[in-house]
DNA sequence: GGGGAGAGATGCCGC
DNA sequence: GCGGCATTTCTCCCC
């Protein structure tokens, strides 16, 4: 069994290499920086990334119940007959302190992984495959221009109706709230002022809205289109059978 | 060296006694649910959780690359000469395969611990700071209640001016933005409308305004207090030195 | 670096 | 369960 001092060791050698380290211990934790806050001795799950990232995890949960940002600097130190990680990083002022006690289990290794995840099923995805089938907005939508950055603010789908009216379209990928319908608005009422237009029509595409969200819609003139984010690995799948077998 | 079968089975029965499992190894991981993704092969640390939470991290980064929600279900399978790690949470309709090529490190342990974090500095504290202070916010204001859902919505902080104006308080914990004015102007057309007044006033209280917000807010009518959110261990550490050094 | 907006947002509280 | 909203939000993109 390894003491505390020699785990403090290794934490210096494994941060000197920019390795990963994961630490199982009991701890207390101390956070002071954008806001303050306090957590009592418990078994706990340390992680230093090679980005000088800092997580405690609890044995529950998907969030980190303290942290610190990529770029802050860890020492260890012994005071006063006790053992502290010490972190902090002076760019956003934010201090932590761990008090360790005991350590249940101690890994540390380089990591090698240059790879970047590949996400599909967002609301730019959404806003592609209206623009590319505009027919599921509705029939006659001719689009202009997507997930542009305008003169008039960052519009997801902008484009004429069979009538050659103006059309905004706001996507949202999960049910649209009345936030959303705040956001559309915005951006009708942009561009009516900055093209001297009266009638500038305005579309939420989403697959569902909640009832406060739609009656404001209706209030606003504004319309609602069901669609759901397309989803290319489960058509996919559907001939595959790759994530099935649940 | 343990094979990778001899890790299946390790997983299998820490997973039963609900232990948090930490493992560094090379993967890929498939999801599919919500949005769908794919990550090729890395070196990375895979955490499952007491509470079948399960977290994908990378060697660098705040945030897990993939992860599954609390009450996932995870088995361990072997498939045409290739371990996968699959989780499943059908109540989300959320599925992951992660192919595990090689184990560098792998460590179980049931964790113990029940503590909760204490969080002071947010919006809330700085509500219940104005609330008994009103004098930070302006002479002669006189509090009527905080952070409680009224009738009108929930509302920060709401109160008399010295000349009875209702007064509509806002508070923001960082820069206030557009979007908070937005918000301000939601509260106080509902409390007219609600109570048949025509001047309600609407206070924003924030460390600092962006200069939109701040247009925004002149045009409104509104008015902007610079106030900082309570900082409790700050003040204590200028007398007990907790957390200086650095 | 600030502003604006999305996120597989998460988490909390209230109805 | 939905709705509304804060978050030590984080992240990305664009100006």
């Amino acid at each position: 069994m390894l003491e505390l001092s020699d785990y403090a060791r290794l934490l210096q050698n494994a941060l000197k290499k920019n390795e990963v380290v994961v630490i199982g211990c009991t701890c207390s934790v101390l956070y002071s920086g954008r806001a303050e806050s306090f957590l009592p001795f418990g078994e706990r799950l340390i992680i230093l990334k090679a980005d000088h990232t800092l997580l405690v995890h609890q044995p529950t949960g998907n969030v980190p119940v303290n942290y610190m940002k990529p770029g802050s600097s860890h020492s260890i130190t012994f005071d006063e007959g006790k053992y502290f990680l010490r972190s902090r990083n002076l760019e956003h002022k934010e201090y932590m302190d761990i008090e360790i006690q005991g350590v249940h289990f101690f890994e540390n290794k380089y990591l090698e992984d240059g790879q970047k995840i590949a996400l599909s099923g967002t609301e730019k995805d959404m806003a592609q495959m209206l623009f590319e089938q505009p027919e599921m907005l509705e029939m006659g939508f001719k689009p202009l221009s997507m997930e542009e950055q305008t003169q008039f603010g960052f519009i997801d789908l902008f484009g004429y109706d069979k009538n050659n009216n103006l059309v905004v379209v706001e996507c949202k990928r999960y049910t649209a709230d009345f936030k959303a319908v705040e956001q559309l608005k915005r951006y009708v009422e942009k561009i009516k002022q900055a093209k001297g237009i009266s009638f500038v029509r305005g579309i939420l595409a989403a697959p569902e809205i909640s009832s406060n969200a739609e009656a404001l819609l209706l209030q606003e003139g504004f319309s609602f289109v069901a669609v759901k984010p397309p989803k290319y690995l489960e058509r996919f799948d559907a001939k595959q059978k790759t994530l099935g077998g649940f």
